[in-house]
DNA sequence: ATCGCTCTATGACTTGCATCATAGTGTCAA
DNA sequence: TTGACACTATGATGCAAGTCATAGAGCGAT
């Protein structure tokens, strides 16, 4: 689909080791050194360029990913076509793993697709589970984690029964707290994570700007005071 | 809200034991027969009228449960009240646990109705932990468990964007695999799941009849043919 | 028996949001 | 510099599904 063409992210010299990035990502935290220095072997990085998916949904599932550079939206389609982002993750974070860990679940239940050039760390399936077996407290470490996005995901599943205006109230805060005030994101993936079209976005957003709540430019939004967006979820209708 | 005088459902005298009973449910199945033994003489037994409210949204949350009889909606609501039934539940299922095993959450994030008369089986939160930090295997189930719960709602949250027959559908489908091909369910309940009204919950389902797909009773719908309802889902509009 | 309530059913009206169309602007590549 | 393309922007139109109104039918309570 893509152009074969498309210049791959290219990595600078990281100030940091994989060994020790690992070290700082939620499951791995409580991991021995030497486990630390054992999953940083096994494990491998690949680049991708802005717009590539790096599995589809249906895929055979082997691996488990990390971000360590860019951003990656988690989508679902309608079988209309339309794209539903459940997720935009940042650095750190985990995917293709929690909602296969229970289930025989062979094959990845949603696509991932790079929103910026990214940099991911790979793990195989039988070595992440390797670990996995052997560390008592990554079990947990993983438990919680699938616990909290399990939190989330039933936040957005019920924002379908809310208005347009704030389902996008809302996906701007949760952008908030991932990002800081100011949102690096287009209309676009703002409105494929509200489950709505660019338009109605763009028509949503230009009326918080007129209410002077936000600024927006090319590629962002920026929240300039966030108590009316934050009453605006509370209000009765 | 509820009159104090509803009945509360007789229990018949149950043909297993507690112990036995909860050596069948998920997570609790790999635990050796001393601390099943000791999980049942701590746990405590309920019930509950049909329509009673367990615990609401935002309730102190100190306990884990288990249907033993009956069936439990979780739910949550929108700002306009609107309700949206995230899951029917059924024996042996848990509740009221998965979405606090991360965080430091110690309220509850969804209302729990009875859906029927039930009897439910408490466990308070430092009893449950107890158990599992005790037990890896039950550690694992924990996770496991949550991580099919994370599918199931992320095939819900992504039906938003389908158009209602379709979404009626799935829960159809969803509902058959729980409870066979008559589904105990009254309409306003099917349509609190597929997010919907009620009158639009009848007319769809009323279409269906009229295709020879369902037949449909007071507080009940039969599958008759689920092909075409497996078609419905898979077409592309 | 009868009152009250829930469930089912169907028609008429309304509306939020998608869709379609058009166009200006910023950015990158050759 | 010029084309190609993504992003932003706004207006016109249509439709799916919600809302409101009405009514019959089944079921439990007294």
């Amino acid at each position: 689909m893509l152009s074969l063409f498309i210049p791959r992210l290219q990595m600078t010299p990281t100030s940091i080791s994989r060994r020790q990035f690992l070290s700082q990502v939620s499951p791995f935290e409580t991991l021995p050194a030497a486990e630390l220095d054992r999953l940083a072997a096994l494990s491998r990085e690949k680049s991708y360029a802005k717009g590539e998916t790096i599995y589809a949904e249906g895929d055979p599932a082997d691996s488990v990913w990390i971000i360590r550079e860019g951003r990656i939206q988690i989508f679902k389609y309608s079988t209309s076509g339309r794209p539903l982002a459940i997720e935009s993750l940042s650095p750190k974070e985990l995917f293709g793993t929690l909602c296969r860990m229970g289930s025989n679940n062979r094959t990845y239940p949603c696509t991932a697709v790079t929103a910026t050039a990214c940099s991911v760390i790979q793990i195989l399936d039988r070595t992440f589970l390797e670990f996995y077996n052997r560390n008592p407290a990554m079990v947990m470490g993983v438990c919680s984690l699938c616990s909290q996005r399990l939190n989330n995901i039933q936040g957005l599943s019920c924002s379908t029964q809310e208005p347009v205006e704030k389902r996008i109230a809302m996906i701007l805060m949760q952008l908030h707290k991932q990002h800081g005030s100011t949102i690096p994101l287009t209309k676009r993936e703002i409105g494929e994570l509200s489950g709505t079209t660019v338009e109605t976005t763009i028509r949503t957003i230009s009326s918080f700007t007129k209410k002077g709540w936000v600024t927006s430019a090319r590629g962002q939004v920026t929240l300039k005071d966030i108590t009316p967006l934050q009453k605006l979820l509370t209000e009765p209708c």
